[in-house]
DNA sequence: CCTCATTATGCAACCGGTTGCAAATTTGGC
DNA sequence: GCCAAATTTGCAACCGGTTGCATAATGAGG
């Protein structure tokens, strides 16, 4: 049984008011009070019950973490990431994984009976509406790595995926490579249909002919599978991988049929997972600026608790593109 | 301001209590009643709030996850295992991320104001002694990925890192390597120091020379440095290496230099992560069954919540090998 | 239709804190 | 040393539920 106010209020011979104040911040006890709770306290050892107190304040300081993004690499380091920002914060990750339903009926519930703060939603495939379940239910929510809108409705922090689609498409042209092809994800996916988007505007400006095809998940087998069966007919020259597992099971895919990256067949990928950059992989890719993005989010989020009705905003930062192995230089 | 006990009572025409006890499992509510109940319930969009029943059930739901490995890949399916059980059983993971933390104060005192029902920690690097802390603070606590103890003072959930490295040394000595090492983790790690143990055990029984040398962290980059290191002097014909991301640098490393794997130097992993399976690293491995580990420790965990001083026990189960291309065939 | 055993219901206290308000104490100016 | 202003303190009500206990309603048996 855990030490209560009462108890340490007793010892300390005060009332449990004092006892309470000189645990919050800014309220009003003399130094001498003061003293004799904090010895009282740490002699029993005692430390507030965070869910009685946000009973009467409102506040648990408990944050809603929600992902249906368990098995991508990058979110290894999201995850990290995550936690960490929050606890320096004094804020506490409460994580729901959604695996693969996509109805937020079930999250909102869950999270609106232990009353959270707030809700981070860490996903690039949810679509805005999810978010939005949360933003209706008076919850403030930001939706990271989530899809850009010029009117959001929801707070959006992420990276602008149609400019990452050009940017791919641009790579690959400045290298002269003119037969290219868009290797997506699911079709489902917001990330997936805007890379594809400006992927296609670039080509389409540039006269080139583009294919696209898609892989029925973000994952290495789903890649390999596309892959190998697209080298059944005659591939293309180099391919935009919609994401950076995606691009290691096309890779793998290409070596086992006795071609060479970037000899016969070029790949740029997407994300910057911590493997890209492993020598045995040595992916080319475009880096998403995850901390800024996890920063950032947080900071909104946070925000978002002292002005609740904060006009949604979207937050998009640059990318880049890391160049490794899997391109042939410029000319 | 979501909707509460009262207002659901007064609509209902009932009292507070009745509305209480149709949320309550085995409660005493006549079917009438509940009808009306469930009634209001339902226009209001009532859900009870976990936190205020907490205070006098004494049960939060809530089961604090810790760990230190965020940044390895296999914990990404741990996470997701981890959060999908509990979720399965109604529970939620309140996360704490270790980093390089290893006193128990802190995590303890919060854990202890959200009072969390119990506590998994999750780490094949801390000490039994951390968790231990949680024990003495009578909270449920089961330790996973932890150090096998004969007479265990906390539930431990695992493999027998003794009996990999024996595993490991055997399958080298019985595909005709004989001039084998050790490549470990940090030396502080637990499971790095039991893997090393078991491995020369059978090398000292078999009269095989083997030497051994440590990795800064369990990461690439310092399975990469290492390796390089050892390049420089004879190396030996094959190692162990204490973790699957380890083994990555050292192929790296071994590749770089114009060696073949494992055509020149052989290597065998330990855990069986994701990556170990892409065709392009295609890592020999030893393989941790993470899936009954999980399900064991949340079985274990919800068992003590029911039965807390129940006797600590520790759970073994059995690894695999699983062949792949960084080791020589059987002859 | 009445009695007695069961089941349902409401009252009120409680869980562990917070906070508005009024009373008590301290401080400062002269 | 006195008085008003400022600060500190405790009381008591409240947050949103749960639960023991006494009472009311229901049902069974004769």
């Amino acid at each position: 049984m855990p030490v209560t106010l009462k108890e340490v209020a007793e010892r300390a011979g005060v009332s449990r008011s004092a006892v309470s104040r000189t645990f919050t911040e800014g309220a009003s006890v003399s130094i001498k009070t003061r003293r004799k709770v904090e010895k009282a306290a740490s002699e029993l050892g005692y430390s507030p019950n965070a869910l009685a107190s946000a009973m009467t304040t409102g506040r648990t300081k408990l944050i809603g973490l929600i992902s249906n993004n368990f098995r991508n690499p990058l979110f290894l380091e999201v995850f990290d990431l995550f936690t960490r920002s929050l606890q320096e914060r004094g804020l506490r990750p409460l994580l729901v994984n959604l695996t693969d339903e996509t109805d937020p009926e079930n999250s909102l519930r869950l999270l609106r009976q232990y009353s959270v703060d707030g809700v981070i939603v860490a996903s690039s495939t949810l679509s805005p509406e999810f978010s939005k379940a949360f933003r209706d239910a008076q919850m403030p929510v930001v939706h990271s790595f989530g899809r850009f809108a010029s009117a959001p409705r929801v707070h959006v922090v992420g990276i602008d995926n149609v400019e990452c689609g050009r940017m791919a498409a641009r790579t690959l042209i400045a290298r002269g490579y003119r037969r290219i092809a868009f290797l997506g994800g699911p079709r489902e996916a917001t990330s997936t249909a805007d890379r594809r988007l400006g992927f296609f505007e670039v080509t389409r400006e540039a006269g080139i002919e583009a294919t696209e095809s898609f892989a029925t998940a973000y994952s290495f087998d789903a890649g390999r599978a596309e892959m190998l069966r697209l080298l059944q007919h005659e591939p293309a020259e180099a391919y935009f991988c919609g994401d950076d597992v995606l691009s290691v099971g096309g890779l793998a895919a290409i070596q086992s049929r006795g071609l060479s990256v970037p000899g016969d067949i070029g790949l740029i990928g997407l994300n910057d997972m911590e493997m890209a950059g492993w020598q045995n992989i040595n992916l080319t890719t475009i880096r998403q600026p995850v901390r800024q993005i996890i920063d950032s989010s947080i900071e909104l989020v946070v925000a978002m608790l002292d002005e609740p009705g904060r006009y949604p905003e979207a937050r998009l930062f640059p990318c880049e593109i890391i160049e490794r192995g899997t391109l042939r230089p410029l000319p």
